[in-house]
DNA sequence: CCGATTTGCTAAACCGGTACAGCGATGCGG
DNA sequence: CCGCATCGCTGTACCGGTTTAGCAAATCGG
């Protein structure tokens, strides 16, 4: 015989699927002593529900998806995105929830993503990341009904439960360190201008800037490449008038940027001082190690799949979660600038 | 009202159920014109497969897991498996099939994990990776009956399905290509011992070295840690007779061999020679760029999704997919050996 | 001691598909 | 013109759970 259903443990213990079906889910209807009986044939059996059938009367997939849109061939998923996924796992398996994981080529096809495992009943909810300017996935998933929470706001419409990160007090926090130090030419190699998160850090640096009183502090957007971050600090490094710290969106980049320091014999942190939005082992593994942005992505990860499993119990509710804002963890790429 | 189901599409195009599964599914059965009535009525309605009620039928669930055994925590997830994802999922997705992506802590977990998802009907197959010499985990799949295809063989032991690189030859071409250059010492930091990729490198490299009579080969095992990689690499350069060039089974214990050597004033190419195992960004955006094996990881996952999912419709076919060796790709990190 | 409530269980409907037996209409060979 | 195969479709059982209506026995209050 193949995988042992309820009808057989109820044959076995003999009594009605009803009552097995009780005993099983801890509810009321059965005698303590019959649901013990259950429970140890159930037991012996090596009795597991069939997920497809449990999600067919209506209840719940036991999944909830996330769909990150970046070029197939271009993943690098990068190590929040690992830490993040890792913080999100810990969280749902203990609740017994799958992640169902897919990377697709842009937003479109995220969106038509979202369309299809709601209405294939595949998924419970939704985690959204990559917030952009002016969102169109936020309606959709809205309006699908779908119960979702947002990475990266705070909220700006919608009514999503949202989890986020003080974005702007970070860069704050980066610009007034360099600016103590002595840095009045700052350069800041941005990510994506479509993020949200990449605007929130512009306008920050802008509004440190006016406030310290800096000579000179300007934002330049890229694709979060390694290239881009490799070409732009080239481009920053010809100058007549050089910055003397360079604050980079992404450790990636950041770790490029170095190495373009290196080819042009540009010292650091004597001549240039690199500072990453973004913490990893790729920050401390380098050589100097760099100065970063510290965060807790797994917990992060575990809060957000704690929110969103709220959200699924009562897809009423409008949470709004801040978390801690990330500290910088200063290592060997900063110092006061040489004269 | 909610979701359409078939059921309101039949009583709508004024047909049966049974008529309409067979329309939406292209089976013979109802006569062309019925057929496009019916389809245009579930375009209409905007219909789509309730992926649980399909999964019922003993069908299938239309999803594959992949379970990766790691230290929740420490999760680097690097550019290998990030890539490996992407590809899995290009060719997955092409057949609407989803994957189910877990992370835990360790291997018994992993194997429970397996039981689970099996039992419980919820995958159609897994994908099996780091394999170990001694794998608890074959025979427990091999007991499932689900569907598993391997990546790492050549097989040992076992009959499932396997997808596989030649490390061997690959590691003899980096070691050739060092020998050629005029390194005679030479020294290898592997990754975990217990991983057959492991195993089936140092003994390539072991090899090779009594063919070439290099002066000095040999290999040190790491947990593939970026802390490993940099306190070995330290130990090798603080030797009076120190290696020539050093192999690194991971890009990054490769980069944080190079920090190292930086940080200790040893010259990269001039007085060390460094070759990583594995290509990615990381290996490129260093300086300087790292020498590099390079395979097309992404073509890679393709393949294994392709061959499980043929598995998957066939499950007594007994496949052995050997991919393309993976090619060297030199960089700046490697030169002739100053004497 | 009787009617009302509670307890412990059974039988059957139901979720949304798939699979299949069967049935009337049509076409075809002889 | 009859028997038989084929076509196109209907009706229903079924997958493995959950849920509900209902029922007999036990318990309770007055």
């Amino acid at each position: 015989m193949g995988r042992p259903t309820i009808a057989d443990i109820a044959r076995q213990a003999g009594v009605s699927k009803g009552a097995v079906s009780f005993a099983l889910n801890g509810r009321p209807g059965v005698s303590e002593q019959t649901r013990e009986r259950i429970l140890r044939v159930a037991q012996e059996m090596n009795w597991r529900p069939h997920s497809a059938a449990r999600a067919l009367g209506g209840a719940r997939a036991g999944a909830v998806g996330l769909v990150l849109a970046r070029p197939a061939r271009t993943v690098g998923v990068e190590p929040f995105f690992a830490q993040l996924l890792s913080g999100l796992q810990a969280e749902l398996s203990a609740c017994s929830t799958a992640l169902q994981l897919l990377v697709v080529e842009d937003t479109a096809a995220e969106i038509e993503v979202y369309r299809r495992w709601s209405s294939e009943h595949r998924v419970d909810g939704f985690v959204l990341v990559d917030l952009q300017v002016h969102d169109p996935r936020i309606a959709v998933l809205e309006e699908l009904g779908t119960p979702t929470v947002v990475l990266g706001g705070p909220r700006r419409q919608g009514s999503l439960p949202t989890v986020w990160a003080d974005d702007r007090a970070a860069m704050l926090s980066i610009v007034e360190y360099l600016a103590a130090l002595g840095h009045r030419r700052i350069a800041h190699l941005a990510g994506l201008p479509a993020f949200l998160h990449t605007q929130r850090r512009i306008r920050a640096l802008r509004d440190a800037a006016r406030r310290l009183e800096l000579v000179e502090a300007y934002s330049v957007p890229t694709d979060f490449s390694d290239a881009e971050g490799a070409a732009a600090t080239r481009a920053l490094l010809a100058r007549r008038e050089r910055p003397t710290a360079i604050v980079y969106d992404s450790d990636v980049m950041a770790v490029a940027g170095l190495g373009v320091a290196a080819e042009m014999g540009v010292a650091v942190p004597g001549e240039l001082s690199l500072v990453s939005f973004d913490d990893s082992v790729l920050a401390r593994i380098v050589h100097p190690p760099l100065t970063a942005l510290t965060r807790d992505t797994f917990a992060l990860g575990e809060l957000v799949a704690r929110t969103l499993l709220a959200a699924v119990e009562d897809p009423l509710g409008r949470l709004e979660v801040k978390t801690a804002t990330p500290r910088l963890t200063v290592r060997e790429s900063t110092a006061v600038p040489r004269r």
